[in-house]
DNA sequence: GCCAACGTTGGC
DNA sequence: GCCAACGTTGGC
C-alpha cells in the first residue's frame, strides 16, 4: 500500500471545492508532468491515501486526508481542443495523459503548515520540502504520512 | 510581485 | 546531443 500526496494551489481548486462535489470526488485531471503523471497511470491504487496539501498561497499547508477513488483512466482534458491542456498529439485510441481519481476523506483537524513540516528532523527528506520540487502527486513513506496525521491532532498552543 | 528551480521545446 | 529560451511551479 502506496502513501500519497496531491498538491493544488486554493485559488485553482482547494480542499473546499473538493468537499463541495458529488461523493466529494474529482478527476486529478491536467498534469501534464511525466513523473507526476507516471505515478497516476502505473502506480496509485484506489484505496491508498493521499494528504491534500495547498501550496502557491499565503500559508501553505497540508489541510486533509483523501484516497485514490478510482484508478488511472485517460484523462479528458487531452482531447479538448478549448482546454488549457489540450493536446494535439493525443488521440481516443492512443491516449497520452491518465488522471485517477480523489476523494476526500476527512479534513484535518488543523492544517500543518509547511513552516511545521520543515521543523520536524524525521520529516526531512520529504518531497515536500524539496527545494524546486514541482511534483504535483508524488508518494510519501507511511511513517512520514503518520507523523503529519499526529501533527495535525495536536494543538500547538498547549 | 519577485525570483529561483525545474522540465520541455526547438534551433543548431 | 547540446543548450538557450521559455513556461510552469513554488516559496516568500
Amino acid at each position: 500500500m502506496n502513501h500519497w500526496v496531491v498538491k493544488k494551489k486554493p485559488t485553482a481548486f482547494s480542499w473546499d471545492d473538493l468537499m463541495a462535489l458529488p461523493d466529494a470526488t474529482v478527476t486529478w485531471a491536467g498534469v501534464r508532468n511525466y513523473q507526476a503523471h507516471n505515478y497516476m497511470r502505473d502506480t496509485m491504487r484506489p484505496g491508498e491515501p493521499a494528504l491534500f496539501y495547498h501550496s502557491q498561497t499565503k500559508t501553505p499547508a497540508v489541510v486533509g486526508v483523501a484516497e485514490v477513488a478510482s484508478p488511472g483512466r485517460p484523462d479528458p482534458t487531452q482531447f479538448d481542443p478549448s482546454h488549457r491542456r489540450y493536446d494535439p498529439a493525443a488521440s481516443f485510441e492512443k491516449p497520452r495523459w491518465y488522471a485517477v481519481g480523489i476523494r476526500a476523506v476527512r479534513r484535518l483537524e488543523r492544517p500543518v503548515t509547511l513552516r511545521e513540516l520543515r521543523g520536524e528532523p524525521e520529516l526531512e527528506s520529504l518531497e515536500l520540502l524539496r527545494r524546486g520540487s514541482m511534483l504535483t502527486v508524488h508518494p510519501i513513506a507511511a511513517a512520514a504520512f503518520l507523523r503529519i496525521l499526529q501533527l495535525a491532532a495536536v494543538n500547538p498552543a498547549e
